[in-house]
DNA sequence: CACGCGTGGCC
DNA sequence: TGGCCAAGCGT
């Protein structure tokens, strides 16, 4: 996301195909010349007004908000994202695009090597779901990414939040983009409950969209703004309720913060003993080496085999490992 | 729509 | 300690 907090006057606006970057320096005078007094008195303000001039004063100084980012990085950002915190994020996104710095670097060498470089960012699929979008983007797109969502909805791995995250963030297009922190955000502040019912595309769409300010500029500003404010305040388990930004006008807060009585989101399976921790310890292994493994070094690898031969041939329905005459390998793109 | 899918940090 | 959680996606 390329909204950086800093000072940046000169800067262009956001034609096609530039990076909202610029946005951080005319949208902070915009926000405070829109609403005067917006921090000082937010119980007058609109959330979005109130929110974006908060972001722009506490955003994190993350890579993906650095000017001129790009958007191919903000696409890698957004895969490794997906379901692994920032933290763990932020060494691998250097270099993987240290590496392979567009589209066309990552589709010319095979997804094996994609895979590999994923390290231990979790869920491998990931990996190569990239590797099969850069293809994509290489082949049908001239290796720029794609601005529209729903040509960035047609590659591999790309659902409905990363199509307009990136359509947003990095072409600055005036779109809703609803993650998980926004949708809790918005239960919140909005609805009064403790926490977002399950997903639902065309009611959190809906919601975000109604409070979505006109112009592009703060409509992008603001997806952002709301996104880090779930991110970092209005947190799942112990939100910093004392340092909000809305506290005034949260619903939440006003109810005195009743418990959540919805149906609650699937609980997350127990990690132990499970198939995925069977399959992260295969890929583990077939990440190590350049070599094929051996089934019997696969075996040492767990005490049940049904369980192991359950995971093994799903990771090799998922393309994650090949069969070998030799044992199995990571995918070269050879088959 | 509910489920399966890695990995590790945090309280 | 161990359950909960983390910028989702595909089926």
């Amino acid at each position: 996301m390329n909204i950086a907090p800093s000072n940046d006057p000169a800067a262009p606006q956001d034609a096609p195909g530039v990076p909202v970057a610029t946005v951080a320096g005319t949208g902070d005078n915009a926000a405070r010349a829109a609403a005067p007094g917006a921090v000082a008195d937010s119980r007058t303000a609109d959330v979005s007004t109130t929110l974006n001039a908060w972001f722009l004063a506490n955003a994190r100084d993350l890579p993906w908000r650095r000017e001129g980012f790009g958007a191919w990085g903000i696409l890698v950002s957004e895969f490794m994202l997906q379901q692994t915190p920032v933290k763990r994020v932020i060494p691998r996104l250097q270099e993987w695009l240290a590496r392979w710095p567009t589209p066309a670097d990552l589709a010319a060498v095979p997804p094996s090597e994609a895979v590999r470089a994923w390290s231990s960012l979790g869920y491998p699929r990931r990996a190569l779901w990239l590797h099969a979008a850069a293809v994509q983007i290489t082949e049908q797109h001239g290796g720029v990414v794609p601005s529209d969502i729903d040509a960035l909805l047609a590659l591999t791995g790309i659902g409905d939040y990363t199509a307009r995250a990136v359509a947003a963030f990095a072409y600055g297009h005036r779109h809703p983009v609803v993650d998980t922190n926004t949708r809790r955000v918005i239960a919140r502040a909005v609805a009064g409950a403790g926490e977002p019912a399950p997903p639902s595309r065309g009611r959190d769409l809906e919601a975000m969209g109604a409070l979505l300010p006109g112009s592009a500029l703060e409509a992008a500003l603001f997806n952002a703004a709301i996104m880090e404010l779930g991110a970092v305040v209005c947190t799942s388990r112990s939100p910093h309720c004392d340092i909000c930004p809305i506290r005034d006008d949260c619903a939440w807060r006003a109810a005195d913060y009743p418990e959540f009585t919805g149906t609650r989101k699937t609980v997350q399976k127990k990690f132990a003993g499970s198939d995925r921790q069977v399959r992260g310890l295969i890929m583990a292994e077939l990440r190590s080496t350049h070599r094929a493994v051996t089934e019997a070094e696969i075996a040492s690898l767990w005490p049940e085999a049904a369980q192991l031969q359950r995971a093994l041939h799903s990771l090799v329905a998922d393309g994650l490992a090949v069969d070998s005459p030799d044992g199995y390998t990571l995918p070269d793109g050879m088959s």
